[in-house]
DNA sequence: ATAAACTTTCATTATATTTTGAAAGTTCGA
DNA sequence: TCGAACTTTCAAAATATAATGAAAGTTTAT
């Protein structure tokens, strides 16, 4: 396989997991041209890679930046506006992470704390199942947020040893 | 809050967290209506709590068969079908992330483990930045890959205590 | 063999999400 | 202050995803 065609399977693959994980396709996607983009590119050449419009390639590269995996670059005397992304693959995958934490894992855990104080009668059933499914989602949701902000402010050497080791 | 309103509150919430998730919201839904349920239900009760269809229901249904979080039930006597959720969260979560893993994460690794080999001039920045994002991303996918694996294994509280103990 | 009870299918419809592109907005040099 | 270069917006169109429900299929009791 030739590098060509190699940067274009993974802009596909890159997409096609993104839009699983409920991430938009083309985002997806122009994260992974400018993961691999030696250099910063512009609105245009974005544009033409990925046969995207303007507006969805401003929107997407937006996005990108509140997600703080993309920034914006200013060649000296051009107008122009150049995109690079990070290409540390640890700090892209903190980056996610703490970002839907907040987004996501965040809200959810309020919910459940709320519903983990509803009160009910100890004997029916109705309230005895929803009690315990909720204290119970609600403890690996716990557990699941201590691990993501372990992760985020971790080091990726120390923490992969770290897990690694427990389940060699 | 009262129960009723509660129940309908988790229901929402698991919705949309499934959406948020790339999950159909209403097979989240439903799956949240039978965690709540202390008795297996028919189709009709299903349809008749989340106001969907008959055809919706059936599909949903079978789709939570095949992740592996629901199963059907027969009560002697009867015909109608009845369906009933694993309640034990973190069995839940186990078969979740197994069959994402096999669904989604073991075929990524597939395409990252053929672009890897991708050769190409060592000079060329393009093919550099390429083989260097594809390699690192690898190697972190492989790393959730054998978490993950342990994890489908392990036993909740050995799991938890082992991975919270590094990070107190 | 029949029919009632129940389940499944799938073409059609509805909804939600994404994309487009032209117009409006901004910035900057002359 | 003007206009060229560039960016942003957003209503409308396109696309993708999900839901409907009637018809077809299946099972079981008689």
């Amino acid at each position: 396989m030739e590098l060509t065609e190699a940067r274009q399977k993974f802009i596909e693959a890159w997409g096609k997991l993104g839009s699983e994980w409920g991430i938009n396709r083309t985002m997806a996607q122009v994260h992974a041209l400018l993961l691999i983009s030696p250099e910063a590119l512009t609105t245009e050449e974005i544009m033409e890679s990925l046969s995207i419009s303007r507006g969805n390639a401003n929107m997407t590269l937006r996005d990108l930046i509140n997600w703080g995996l993309v920034e914006k670059q200013h060649k000296p005397g051009e107008r122009k506006e150049y995109f690079f992304a990070d290409k540390d693959v640890w700090n892209i995958a903190r980056q996610v992470a703490k970002e839907r934490r907040k987004r996501e894992l965040d809200p959810v855990i309020k919910i459940l704390d709320e519903l983990s104080k509803v009160q009910g009668d100890a004997k029916d059933p109705a309230f005895k199942t929803f009690n315990k499914s909720v204290t119970d989602i609600n403890k690996l949701a716990k557990n699941v947020d201590k691990t993501l902000e372990t992760m985020i402010k971790a080091d990726e050497n120390w923490f992969w040893s770290s897990v690694l080791k427990i389940f060699k």
